[in-house]
DNA sequence: ATAAATTATTGGAACGTTCCAATTAGGAAA
DNA sequence: TTTCCTAATTGGAACGTTCCAATAATTTAT
């Protein structure tokens, strides 16, 4: 908690008297209202000029009972997905004139917990949440009762009063495996990833291309892991050691995909000729990784600003029925399979 | 603007009406004040619960002039180096009880100077800033006449009434460069980089050990471009095309260097065996580039934490000296080099 | 018992805006 | 001129806290 050591702040009433004015007039001036005609306006605007006035957007927002922050609260920032789709976020925000509190929660509940309670109290006009892992249901409905618009991005909580901006991922792991059954695999893994909706809506996709073209699945070749760069290389390593060898596999996403090149390279091989690796998302490095990335493409900063045009028209809107956004997933072919 | 739909929010009043007693008592109670006895503060505290108190900080800090939030202005989230800032400024503003007013500038001067003066607005009680390339000179003193704590992060914006944490580049890089011709080297690139004091200092450090050993600096080796991935892959191809062709190079940072990797690769060139390449930041991928990036570690979330804590003490006390963190970088040898 | 000291509690004036209802000024119409 | 209408302007009461000075209640000392 600071104290601005208080050289006492310039306030409207100051720039009124300079002016000539009333408080109201100036109040009415800052807002540029029609009400005042140009030349007492730019009389205001002179002296608030002159002494160096500035606006205290907290007062206007107590009285008015506004807010022009919104709350972002993300889950792992070292997964570049997420830093992209906070700079969407962030992008279309700061676009429409709001400004952005943002925490990171480092996928703890708890830390979620304590920040969104911190942003209802600095009084956020609404949130947009990639939920951490072990997110438990109630949330939603929690921050629902606080009348808190609130947008859930890329992890669904199910049903509730909010928003929701994420993929398609059934249909999206559905394309990834479908390309490499077209291209003649048949020992096809499933790396990386835990827990949570999206890596079940990743694996239900997968299943289905498989089952559909009656290859059954197989649970040996899914190796559950972090969706890390670690747990991509780990992963991979074990893929590699099951007999037979399999050909190809897609990843939970591109962050995995990429520690799976790694274990790749460790052993000579090359992606592309010797094995075929799908990744997810389509982040911005993927089109540079070695070799560079064949995978679903999301379109993550497309998301995210739609992401934070759902919570625009939210609290435009607060009676609208729910929206939901899914990014339609699409399969861009690069050299990795 | 939005304009919560008011169902009247419970004020501090209902509360005190609710526990039968006065406001001001509530008020004390809040802060667990030592002047009110247990039992008084547990009934208010039940009743606060009871009716759904929420606590109104945009009210609190407007009568005690006070401020719980902090800009945090980033320049260049597409680099992951700027994310484990963020991150790391984040966690120990977090921790110190304060929250993170995010802003991202895409290196765009004009966009730094709106959120700053949005900040500014809003109350922040200091700023943390990474500033974009351009930024003038006058802006620290700007910033300060506005008697705003503030502290600038990597890039130096010289002289001025502000805190500093960056790292040692010069030091760093002569290290690097060092580091090759140790192991016999003479022939080293400088890759990357176009502007900048970052820049400055690093070609600096580069020279410095270049000379030192009796080499001339060769103004050929030394190719410019954005510090990006792809500055660092054509930047590589350029410096491979030299005849004679070098054998090592130092990069501006690890982004760069990882586009080097990639145009090495391309070549089919291996790092490590064929070429020595040195990075510069240690962000947390290097150790899981292929092969793992040889680099200067200058400890990217520990810079932060302790830029973040001079800013806590700057706001602690206004009247300190000038205070400055030099991250002491640290040569780390992995497989690139 | 009374005085003095301590402990609990409180009303009301800020903080810097906005908004409403009301007032004043300036023409145009009568 | 008087009347009416519109255009400009304004005072004061909020918004939900905190802080100060002051009062009320209780205990301790005399």
């Amino acid at each position: 908690m600071s104290r601005s050591n208080l050289p006492y702040a310039i306030t409207i009433r100051e720039v009124a008297e300079a002016a000539g004015v009333s408080k109201s007039t100036v109040s009415l001036v800052l807002k540029s209202s029609p009400l005042i005609p140009a030349n007492t306006a730019d009389r205001v605007r002179e002296a608030a000029h002159k002494l160096g006035y500035i606006y205290n957007s907290r007062a206007g927002e107590l009285r008015g009972r506004t807010s022009k922050t919104i709350g972002v609260v993300v889950s792992d920032l070292s997964n570049p997905f997420f830093t992209e789709i906070l700079v969407g976020v962030e992008r279309r925000l700061v676009e429409a004139g709001y400004i952005v509190l943002m925490a990171h929660t480092c996928e703890s509940v708890e830390r979620q917990n304590q920040v969104l309670r911190t942003m209802r109290e600095q009084g956020a006009a609404g949130i947009v949440l990639c939920p951490a892992y072990g997110t438990p249901r109630g949330l939603t409905q929690e921050v629902a009762s606080w009348s808190m618009p609130l947008v859930v991005m890329i992890r669904s909580l199910g049903p509730g009063k909010y928003d929701f901006a994420g993929a398609d991922n059934e249909r999206g792991a559905y394309a990834a495996t479908m390309h490499l059954l077209a291209a003649g695999h048949t020992r096809i893994g499933f790396l990386g990833g835990l827990t949570g909706v999206v890596l079940e809506q990743r694996l239900k996709g997968y299943r289905a291309a498989l089952t559909g073209r009656g290859l059954k699945f197989d649970e040996n070749l899914l190796v559950a892991a972090q969706p890390t760069r670690k747990g991509g290389f780990e992963t991979m390593n074990t893929l590699l050691d099951k007999k037979p060898q399999p050909t190809s596999a897609v990843c939970y996403n591109d962050i995995v995909a990429l520690g799976a090149l790694s274990a790749l390279g460790a052993r000579g091989m090359h992606a592309g000729q010797d094995f075929a690796l799908m990744g997810f998302d389509n982040i911005q490095d993927a089109a540079h990784f070695n070799p560079p990335l064949s995978t679903i493409d999301i379109r993550p900063g497309n998301l995210a600003e739609q992401a934070a045009t759902l919570l625009l028209n939210r609290m435009e809107t607060p009676g609208r029925t729910r929206q939901i956004f899914l990014a339609e997933p699409e399969l861009v072919i690069r050299q990795s399979g």
